[in-house]
RNA sequence: GGGUUGGUGGUCUAGUCUGGUUAUGACACCUCCUUGACAUGGAGGAGGCCGGCAGUUCAAAUCUGCCCCAACCCA
């Protein structure tokens, strides 16, 4: 736009005219917020961390397309930046993309249909950075398809060198500090993937199995018997076994302690042990312990130092100790070996199961556990920091604390952070070929590629040996993308000063870190550990944790189920702000179903919007000047707003955005679409009631702006962009060249309450008379705008008479000064219970029932009630009376008023 | 198996921490109304013993215990 005058780019730019388009009117809004860079984060390096506000968004891993998660995390992360940049100034919405790992290199292979084993790993890389930035641009698109207020100046991929650099920056540093060490140990393997994984990246997954009894010979002669029966589920285990195990307190099998067992087939021959780690309950209660089956297997293996004997390789392939079994699969020798041990009679039955395995997350491969060299970041020692860390940060909801809690006093593994796999940041280290000693690479190299750079030394420090050999492992992915407040901010290691600087030190720590609840365990955790361990702040001040999106019938989406919804299905039907509006409905943290209805619901608000703008609009010019007085009714309108206002912005702070949005939308839609502007019609030409009605418009759109961005956009472009003073967001450090900016609704301030004071219980009452007489309408099957001929009044309903008459078509209005004539009778007698139940405690029964017996008095005056020998002071009770009305016309009552309709 | 969270009209939900006697709103349903924006609107109505059972209390959707159901996390 090349005008200081609001942009109309012809035909289609904002204006109020017909009825609302969303379909033209959010996509064009979209492209105009990015291509004017309306949310870039300006910066300002001295600026006090505690008034800027800086998002971490966890980045989407690339892995697939965009689903209703992604939609409403982000949305949801939005709703907060667009608060806070109206009421706050500068925000940092950052974006990344989760690209380097496994998930992304399972991508590629699916999409390209091939293996990772058949390519060189430079091809291999070359070809997930190919399918990665095809995924990542189609995101993208559907990203900004949203509307949020995402600053597209500020993206990272995981995968690029700068990120490469501090995570390995990172790798160093965690060293340097005796954090992460190398070791050979157990680990836990997925052969599919051929990769030692985490804790975190298993997962459970009933399988079908068999249970076998197999008979155990016994060697050694301390014990009449001579064999013995093991149940196990993996018979093809028995080649690796190294001892069996009895439960000290099994009494029946206690005789085997201390005894060798033989192993069927194989022959060898292990000793059997006591250890209470024995389930008595399962099989037999005597188990065999196999390098390794599970878990408790490595425990053994470990307290009772026994040797290894490795039956299955890296590919869940039977190694040479397998005997005859060589070569083939897993659950290849499984059924050969209980073929075999059946035709030699060991087999002493066999029946079905379903049992828990532990699975790969990512693609649903059993797992074995394998000893490899690892690399390992230190974290069992500093648990306790961790939870301090966990404590020290705001928690929205609150409960979900405790599941961080949970995972961290659950933890029985060190973070094995190093990957054997092609696609993946790799770790910046050599080894001496002599003595195996690391060598790191030095900190202005990075990032470097062992595999292709050389060590920053010609001779081994420790032995004086000039051969190296690269290290082949990368980082597992959260070891990078448990960095990002840190790729936010800019961490990098300054050579001058000599120690770690952050380019933008005013983002970190981070206000908000949003994240689904399924992920608190590992990428909130990893998150805190990396970051509190580098700088020893907790990056975050608060999180804010996103339920999941449900399918209608509140079922998890799943594609095995087919009920998953795509957001660009939703998006096609649906405007945006609808969709927002849908997400704006579930209390943060809770999990809350897809709904169609929920969104025709958002569309009708749109709708709403819109057309009261449009009357608006007719009502009063767009910037009427204040009166020097307003009106008591306008007075109520603008008091009632303040009120709005206060509580909408506390309900932003405190991420309580479902309450916000329906306090929003009942106040609007009640108050001042159906009562205000009614009214309002009525009073078009009074200079009190143009300018309450311009502010409270004005207001509404700015306070619809955080949850309904493109309307409220679009409303504010066609009607009070073109007469505001220019408010051009440059910053005053004096950016160089001037740029011709938007002055979008979305960088204005947040509205603040103006002070204004009104009769409120007068208001109110008026309200409650209007509303008496609509029902009397509807009663009698009138039109709402049949006229009145004369209507009573008695109550507080001073100053909005006129408001009154004009809305109802009242000829005349009279205000009574004392009760109609109604003959009265007690109907009931309400009881202060709050303050009745603690003055008279177990009294308070006998006081009802004499009250619904009829057996009481009241004085004269209405003063005193005596009943069940108690007597009550006024303040304890109220009287409920019957009027009966014998004068002319219709009587109508309310809470606070009594109307006479003639 | 252990833990966490939740269960409120037909549906989705507010209220539960901080107990107070007519339980909030939306959608759907029924009746009526074309009022100067909106009939994709407006006004009104019906519909719930707050998962079950005990307990604490003058008083429980709300606090306590047990049970049932669901989701999630961890075995």
């Amino acid at each position: 736009m090349d005008a200081p005058e609001q942009a109309d780019d012809g035909g289609d730019g904002p204006s109020l005219e017909g009825g609302y388009d969303p379909e033209a009117v959010e996509s064009r809004w979209q492209r105009r917020w990015v291509d004017e860079e309306t949310y870039a984060y300006e910066g300002d390096a001295e600026r006090d961390p505690n008034t800027v506000y800086a998002i971490d968004t966890p980045p989407p891993t690339v892995s697939g397309s965009l689903h209703m998660g992604h939609l409403y995390g982000h949305t949801l992360q939005d709703f907060a930046a667009r608060f806070q940049r109206m009421a706050d100034g500068d925000v940092l919405f950052p974006f990344g993309y989760d690209d380097n790992g496994i998930a992304s290199e399972r991508l590629t292979e699916q999409e390209l249909d091939i293996r990772h084993q058949d390519y060189e790993r430079r091809e291999f890389q070359e070809l997930c950075r190919e399918v990665c930035t095809e995924y990542e641009a189609e995101f993208t698109d559907k990203m900004q398809d949203l509307g949020c207020s995402i600053d597209w100046s500020s993206t990272y991929k995981t995968i690029e060198p700068r990120v490469q650099r501090i995570s390995q920056l990172s790798f160093l540093d965690l060293y340097e500090k005796g954090r992460e060490y190398r070791k050979k140990a157990p680990a836990i393997w997925c052969p599919e993937c051929e990769t030692a994984i985490s804790q975190v990246e298993m997962e459970d997954d009933e399988r079908g199995s068999h249970f076998n009894d197999i008979a155990f010979e016994v060697a050694s002669d301390g014990t009449d018997r001579n064999e013995f029966v093991i149940s196990t589920t993996r018979p093809e285990l028995i080649p690796a076994c190294v001892s069996v195990f009895v439960h000290p307190d099994d009494d029946e099998n206690q005789d085997l302690v201390g005894e060798e067992a033989r192993i069927p087939i194989f022959g060898h021959e292990v000793p059997i042990i006591a250890d209470e780690r024995v389930d008595m309950e399962k099989g037999s209660g005597i188990v065999m312990c196999c390098t390794f089956g599970d878990q408790k297997d490595i425990e053994w293996y470990q307290a009772h130092d026994l040797p290894l004997r490795v039956a299955i390789d890296e590919s869940a392939t039977m190694t040479d100790l397998a005997g005859d079994y060589e070569g083939m699969s897993t659950e290849e020798a499984r059924e050969a070996i209980v073929e075999d041990l059946d035709e030699e009679d060991y087999l002493r039955d066999r029946w079905e199961i379903t049992h828990a395995v532990g699975v790969h997350e990512r693609c649903d491969t059993p797992v074995e556990f394998r000893v490899s060299k690892q690399w390992y970041v230190e974290i069992l020692d500093h648990k306790d920091e961790y939870l301090e860390a966990g404590r020290e940060m705001e928690w929205y909801p609150e409960k979900m604390f405790t599941r961080y809690r949970h995972w961290i006093e659950g933890l029985e593994w060190d973070w094995l952070i190093s990957r054997q796999r092609d696609s993946g940041i790799p770790f910046p280290v050599w080894y001496c070929e002599e003595c195996d000693h690391p060598i790191m690479a030095d900190r202005e190299d990075l990032p470097v590629d062992p595999l292709s750079d050389e060590p920053p030394v010609d001779a081994c420090p420790e032995c004086g040996h000039d051969g190296f050999e690269a290290e082949e492992d990368v980082f597992d992915t959260w070891a990078t993308s448990s960095l990002t407040p840190l790729i936010n901010a800019g961490w990098d290691w300054d050579a001058d000063a000599e120690e770690f600087a952050m380019e933008k030190p005013e983002l970190y720590p981070f206000d908000l870190r949003p994240q689904g609840h399924d992920i608190i365990s590992f990428w909130l955790f990893h998150t805190i550990v990396k970051c509190y361990e580098h700088t020893g702040e907790v990056p975050f001040d608060a999180t804010l944790i996103n339920g999941h999106v449900l399918d209608e019938n509140r079922e998890k989406m799943s594609k095995s189920r087919g009920n998953v919804v795509a957001p660009d299905e939703v998006l096609a039907d649906y405007p945006v702000d609808a969709v927002r509006f849908w997400a704006a409905s579930a209390a943060v943290g809770d999990d809350f179903p897809y709904q169609e209805k929920d969104l025709r619901a958002g569309e009708k608000l749109l709708r709403k919007l819109w057309n009261a703008s449009k009357l608006v609009d007719t009502l009063a010019p767009a910037d009427p000047d204040e009166p020097d007085e307003l009106e008591p009714i306008d007075r109520w309108l603008l008091a009632e707003l303040d009120d709005a206002i206060e509580t909408l912005t506390a309900n932003f702070e405190n991420y309580e955005f479902a309450k916000g949005r329906d306090r929003l939308r009942t106040f609007f839609w009640n108050t001042f679409c159906d009562d205000y502007l009614e009214i309002a019609k009525g009073r078009e030409d009074n200079p009190s009631t143009q300018y309450a009605l311009r502010t409270a418009h004005r207001t509404f759109l700015e306070l619809w702006a955080p949850f309904l961005p493109h309307v409220t956009e679009e409303i504010w472009q066609a009607v009070y962009a073109d007469g505001e003073e220019r408010r051009v967001s440059e910053s005053s450090s004096g950016e160089s060249e001037p740029r011709d900016r938007l002055e979008s609704i979305h960088t204005r301030d947040w509205p603040e309450p103006q002070g204004h004071e009104a009769d409120l219980e007068a208001g109110e009452t008026a309200m409650e008379v209007i509303g008496a007489l609509r029902r009397y309408k509807s009663e009698n099957q009138l039109p709402l705008n049949e006229p009145l001929e004369t209507v009573s009044v008695f109550g507080p309903v001073g100053g909005f008479e006129d408001a009154i008459q004009n809305v109802m078509h009242v000829q005349n209005l009279d205000l009574l000064e004392t009760e109609p004539e109604v003959t009265t009778e007690i109907a009931s007698i309400d009881l202060d219970y709050s303050t009745l139940g603690p003055k008279f405690g177990s009294a308070v029964g006998d006081i009802d029932a004499g009250i619904d017996a009829g057996e009481y008095e009241i004085d004269d005056d209405g003063d005193v009630l005596r009943v069940a020998g108690e007597e009550l002071e006024s303040d304890l009770f109220e009287v409920e009376r019957e009027r009966t009305y014998s004068g002319a016309g219709e009587m109508l009552e309310t809470d606070s008023a009594v109307v006479v309709v003639e």
